[in-house]
Formats: structure tokens, sequence, C-alpha cells
DNA sequence: CCGATAGGGAACGGATGCGTTCCCTATCGT
DNA sequence: ACGATAGGGAACGCATCCGTTCCCTATCGG
């Protein structure tokens, strides 16, 4: 069944075969090495990337395929011409679109989260510029592409168990053990009174967060940070 | 590279099973009808549905599709399946799927919601009583099929505006105005205080919500309700 | 400079779902 | 009871996309 490994071969041997490609803008690149200055500008020649560089640019492009288009709306072929690399250089690493969507998001999460997880403070800072700094930098995150591929992943998280636990693992977990860290260090310093060391408190401002830039796209102000933490967590969980 | 056995409930994968069940079953009902008593016991028969209850089955089907299997993996035929209904009568009524399911969300929303945004609260009530109480109202829909299928929504509203807008009007914004409601009230009581009337303030309570039951999936307990409220809402808003 | 390796592009077979159409049948009005 | 209307089931054409395969070529190591 279908042993024939030819018909191809029949377009390739002219130069017809590449002048009609798409749109000939990398035809003439590769075509005439010489010119490229001349056509398409001095930044016409696009390195070939392999490797760890190849893999870093596609699970770029898929992360942004999925704040873009969504987990349904992305496909394997819409990544390839992002990372402008082609499908199978993609089925050579991962083998469905669900694990290329999966380590992209888990490998996008780890950096920053892990960065927030370990965040020490010095003595000087009270528990409220500490939560004002850690707000400021999750909703930093939350609002680029990174958001949005989360954001897009929120309802398929409910029909994988997967993605949930990487969510919770990756993402809520080392937020909140930030938060619970702040106010741990609150009660020893005595700004914090005991009884606000609860899982209600980081769920409570995470929710907010989520609500607010996840569903309403708002971008939080550093005032309004500042208002939101004096009006209402701060007298929440005051000593 | 991850390596981790994954199997993500893909956007179309095991609904296939579905797709081509109706081989048989439904033909023995309809092509032996002296025989469906004995074949699939007595309630074997199916009245045809008509009208106005067929489109209310098939809103029902539709919202309930979107809870199971997200907005990607809700096929026209599944709905029509889960109706017990064709295809045809539902392309009879609504032009596309998107049409289908905003309406089945909208109409969804607008019945609790409205009995949500109008409730009044006697005099003998207190400000933490009604917010009580609106929260177990809440709580208690948003853990159904209809939170699910919010879920399952609120990724795709990122890219359809439509859906955005009614997500916000339908069901964001009445929640909103019922939980502003109570505290007007109880600025007029003297139990909170002025400067709490605040978006925040339903956003934050929002946001919880959504963290803990649309996200997590955890059903809040009354005592819990009542511990979030006294320890963290109510000094949060109190004269 | 040259062979080995890995990347890019394009086609394929297959599956799935949309929206349509056709035909038969149940239900309703009269 | 009987015709008109609306519902149910199944196929169709069409499009998309998955995952694979093939061939050619850029890049790298020696």
């Amino acid at each position: 069944m279908t042993s024939a490994p030819l018909n191809i071969a029949e377009t390739s041997d002219n130069t017809a075969a590449n002048a009609h490609r798409d749109d000939g803008r990398s035809a003439a690149e590769f075509t005439s090495p010489g010119q490229e200055g001349a056509t398409s500008g001095e930044e016409g020649v696009r390195p070939r990337k392999r490797g760890a560089e190849l893999e870093e640019a596609i699970r770029c492009a898929c992360v942004a395929e999925l704040a873009e288009s969504g987990y349904g709306g992305l496909t394997i072929e819409s990544v390839a011409a992002r990372a402008q690399t082609g499908k199978a250089s993609i089925y050579r690493r991962w083998p469905t679109k669900q694990e290329l969507v999966l380590d992209s998001l888990t490998s996008m999460m780890s950096g920053p989260v892990m960065r927030l997880a370990d965040r020490t403070y010095d003595d000087t800072m009270t528990t409220r510029d500490a939560l004002l700094e850690l707000l400021s930098e999750v909703s930093e995150f939350m609002l680029g592409p990174e958001g949005d591929a989360m954001r897009s992943m929120m309802g398929e998280s409910l029909r994988d168990e997967t993605f949930t636990l990487s969510f919770r693992c990756d993402f809520f977990d080392p937020r909140k053990q930030a938060v619970l860290d702040i106010l741990q260090r609150g009660i020893r310093r005595g700004e914090v009174r005991t009884t606000a060391l609860d899982d209600v408190v980081p769920e409570m401002i995470g929710g907010l967060f989520i609500h607010r830039i996840l569903l309403l796209r708002q971008r939080p102000t550093r005032p309004e940070l500042e208002r939101i933490l004096d009006g209402f967590i701060m007298p929440a969980i005051r000593a």
C-alpha cells in the first residue's frame, strides 16, 4: 500500500518548484545567496536553529499561540509556523500536541515562579510592602502572554488531571506559599495576627487577581494595589 | 522534553464513542413500537419533544456538554445526542455552534442571577448574615454543572467579545451589584464603614469563589463560609 | 572540505466535525 | 381521521488538522 515513495521527485529538479512557494520570500532568501541583501533587507538571512535553541523557540511559540488562539485553536502547524520550523521537527521532540503544550507551560511557569517562591525580604521591609512587591510582580507576569496562556488553559484543566496538577504545583502552590511566608514573617514581626495565617488569605488575594487580570483584563496600577492592600487586605490580617 | 505519561483530554478524543453510538439502540425503540416494553422497560417510549420544550432540552444539553467536554469538545452532534434529537432540529433554530452556546449560557444565567440581584433582606438580618446567605447561594450555583460550564468558557471568552460581554452583564455584574447592595445597606445600618463601598470588595469575594470553586473545585461548607466571613471579610469592611 | 546529522517543506491518509440535504415518521390542528 | 407541520436519522461535501513520511538542504564535527 502506497509503497511508491516518489511523486515529489518529479517536481523538485526544476527551479520552478521553489518559484511557486507560498510567498516567494524564503525562496529569494535561499536560492540566491548573493542577493539577499538587495531583495529583502539586511536581516533577510534566517539562520536555521538547532537543538536546545530550537526547542526553546518552539516552546515559546506554543505559549504564544496558546495565548492568542487558546488550546482549541492551537495547531501544531501554527506553532511550527510561528517558530519558523516544520511540523516534523516538533514531532521529533514531542509525541503529541498535549505533551508539547503541557511541557511548554510547565517550563514557562517554572522560571518566574521559582523566583517568587525563593524571594526573601530584608528586615527593613514591612509586611505591607513585601505584599505590595509580590503583588506587583505577580500581576506583571499575569498580564503578559503567559497570563493569557494560563487563562486559555483554565477551562481545559477541568478535564485534564495532568494540567490541573501542573497548575497547582507549578503555579498556585508556590504563589500561595510565598504569601504564607510573608504572613509568617509578619507574625514574627508583630504586624500580622496569628490567626491570619490561613489558606484563605492567599486564596482571596489570588482570586482577586484572577478576577481582575485574567477575567476582566484590567491592569492594576501601583496606587490601586496600595489602595487594595491598605484598604482591605491589611485590615483583614492586621494584629 | 517531558516523558511523563500524560493523557490529556484533548478536545476531541474520547467523544468518539458517543459519536456513532446511535446504531441500534434508538432503532429498537422506534422500529418496534409493540416491543418497547419488553426490550427497555416500561418507560421505553420516548415522546417526541416539540417547540419550546425541545428548545429547552437542547439548551440544557448544550450546557451539560459544555460542563463535561468544554467548548472545544462540544459538538453539535453530542448536543443532539444528549437532547435526543437530530442535528437538523438544532440548525433549524441556531445558525452556528457559537450562537447555540451563547444563547444556552445566557438563558442559563438569567434565571439564578435575576433571583440574586433582586434579593432583599429584612431588617432583622445583619450584613454578615446577608453576605453569608448570598455566598451560600452563589457557591451552590457555581458548584453545579452551570459552574463547570462557566469555567469551560472562561478561556474562550478571551477571544470572543460577545462571550466576554455576556459574562460580565449576565453574571459578574449582577453578583457584584448584589454585594454592593448589601454593603450599602450595611452602611445605612452602621455595620459597614463608608469607604468599604468599593468594587474591590465584590471582586475579592468573587475571586475567592472563582479560585476555590471553579479552579480548585472545593465545596465550601457553611462553617467555612462563616469562618471566611468572620475572619477576613467582615474585618476588612467593618465600620 | 566532506560526510553525518538534524532541520525545513510539502504532501499523504485518516479522522473528525460543521452545516446541509433528503426522506421518513410522529405529532398537532381541525 | 387526515393532511400539514415539525422532528429524527443518516448520509453527503467540505474543510481542518493530526501525525507520518519523504526528500532536499543547512549546519556541524572532524
